[in-house]
DNA sequence: TCGTTATAGTAGAACGTTCTAGTGGACGGT
DNA sequence: ACCGTCCACTAGAACGTTCTACTATAACGA
């Protein structure tokens, strides 16, 4: 039941444990012939290599820390660009969940005694103080959030103006009644809703923003009130996808046509706008590029590089939730 | 920047090595007024343990390797809730995920290489060959899935019990008409097809499937199909809620009102279920009661016990999407 | 006074790997 | 014949912890 070591392989091939080693790595020191015997040994006796002893051998782990919220799509997006630009880089990734019942504090612990050579937080909720701490121990980047933390990196997209983006797109097709549902409290909420002011401002129109909030709820709550309003909008602009799932919910129960008289765009190109029966027109933030940006930021910072906050273009993917306002 | 060990501790309080672990394990052996001193020194040089050199001396790693699927929710609740078992155990859990860019073997590799004691594998879609070679060499237990392969452990659901569950409930409501938009090739799904027919059959029902799918797509389509039919269904079991989701909409935008024309059940009780506006009436498997069963199959295993498959009962969850028949 | 026993503490091996510093032999040039 | 160089390979230390075996010291009963 006990694994096999270097030791087993090295003493059935009758070589020792450091030229095991050496095959085991693909290192340069060991003949075409033996290299192919020593394999055929570690294969027969089921060797895999144990990375605890590998790792605390080496100064570096060459290992990323990852946290992540279990319950948020758009983080599973991002884990899975993370193991695949680490590993392009050469580097391991090893995550740790949060959740309701598993704070922040106790993911990055764990993440800190694997002793990583980096840390890449997906939207901590983590005090700015918190982080300057964490930072000041360990390279650290932050994703999908601004890092206000001195030595602290991050990665985030530009909210500002994907949410412009979505408001041109409307502006353009005739609309002229646009409303934005908002984020509440949520993080980058004021940010949306700044873009969203300012947009409409540039087009001469006036700012009507409504509570909302991250959820299909907030979205189906806020669309019920609206459309109770005199004159109801012809565009929505949703904080994100879960919300302008909800208004889509509402706007259908009501009996109203999505796109012909209401047309509605989300944000973040989560597998929820493609999921409905009519996909939504939304803002994507590319996972990958923010994978990237993140790796790279803490390899900088690894290799003594100042922290900086890298701030992603967003894109306006259109599809069928948004058309010509009626006439 | 390298980090403080157990030596630098011992060096600045003046103590031995030994001594100083023993304080950090909170192990018998040292007096209240040295262990405080030492906790003192500790704290100040910002010890923090190294998992790996801890793990590679002690012949069991108390870890627990789970593989999940990152864009399950299901697999997310389930997750969580085996952190909290699992500490409540002793035991520490490290996830690696599944995704479309990294296959289960990788997942599994990593697992291995941590030299975790036991494997509890989310879903897994390894062939059972496959799992039995690994059952050999690791305690294994399968969970949301049947285990075929000997020595390895399984939890799951009683698929056929919970979809008898849901046609019980729409037939004590009146319905006479039912369907089954099944789950195509998905795991699971022939037992739940299976479930449907007899339970159908019990009440003198002639079964009625329709080809669906695991996705909100197909739901859609399966749906916008079965309008068509001469004589439509008056009640519909879904494969799952994304399958349902995807029903509920189709039957909205072809203005059938849910549940006064159709009433529809899914399955798994997701957070899907309870982000629609009209909460899903659903069949619910208990993700806290699955991880309880996971980890104490996996621990027996450990223990020596033989392999087991754990059957749980599903339980109806009615909401506000299944009403009495249309008179 | 003397053992006996419990308690506080220490030295050093061990875990499985990688890395440094070699050893010894084959080969080639002078 | 001799020196140098390259190559395949090896011995043993090192990583940071835990664990076993051991040594002092103090307290206690007779």
């Amino acid at each position: 039941m006990t694994s096999t070591t270097l030791a087993d392989v090295a003493r059935a091939a009758g070589v020792s444990v450091a030229l095991v080693s050496i095959v085991m790595r693909e290192a340069p020191g060991a003949s075409d012939a033996t290299r192919a015997r020593v394999r055929e040994v570690a294969d027969r006796l089921g060797y895999v290599p144990d990375q605890r002893a590998r790792l605390l051998r080496s100064a570096d782990t060459r290992l990323l820390g990852v946290t992540f919220d279990l319950h948020q799509p758009f983080h599973g997006d991002l884990v899975e660009h993370l193991y695949a630009v680490a590993a392009d880089r050469g580097y391991d990734v090893a995550i740790s969940a949060v959740a309701p019942s598993r704070d922040e504090r106790s993911a990055v612990q764990a993440l800190r005694r694997e002793r990583c050579d980096a840390l890449v937080l997906l939207g901590p909720g983590l005090s700015s103080g918190a982080l300057a701490a964490l930072g000041a121990d360990v390279p650290t980047v932050v994703v999908a959030r601004r890092s206000d933390a001195p030595g602290v990196g991050s990665v985030h997209g530009d909210d500002e103006l994907g949410v412009a983006l979505a408001v041109d797109h409307l502006v353009s097709l005739g609309h002229r009644r646009l409303v934005h549902v908002d984020g509440g409290t949520a993080p980058g909420a004021l940010e949306r809703r700044r873009g969203y002011a300012d947009a409409a401002r540039r087009h001469g129109l006036e700012p009507w923003v409504v509570p909302g909030g991250a959820t299909e709820r907030a979205g189906v709550d806020a669309t019920t009130a609206l459309l109770g309003a005199p004159t109801p909008p012809t565009g929505v602009v949703a904080f994100n996808d879960h919300c302008a799932s909800g208004v889509l919910d509402a706007l259908l129960r009501a009996r109203r046509d999505v796109p012909a008289d209401v047309s509605v765009t989300g944000y973040d190109d989560s597998r929820l706008a493609v999921a409905r029966q009519d996909l939504m027109t939304t803002v994507a933030q590319s996972a990958r590029e923010m994978a990237e940006r993140a790796v790279d930021g803490v390899l900088g910072l690894i290799a003594g590089a100042p922290a900086e906050d890298a701030v992603l273009t967003p894109r306006l993917v259109v599809r069928s939730t948004t058309g010509p306002a009626p006439s």
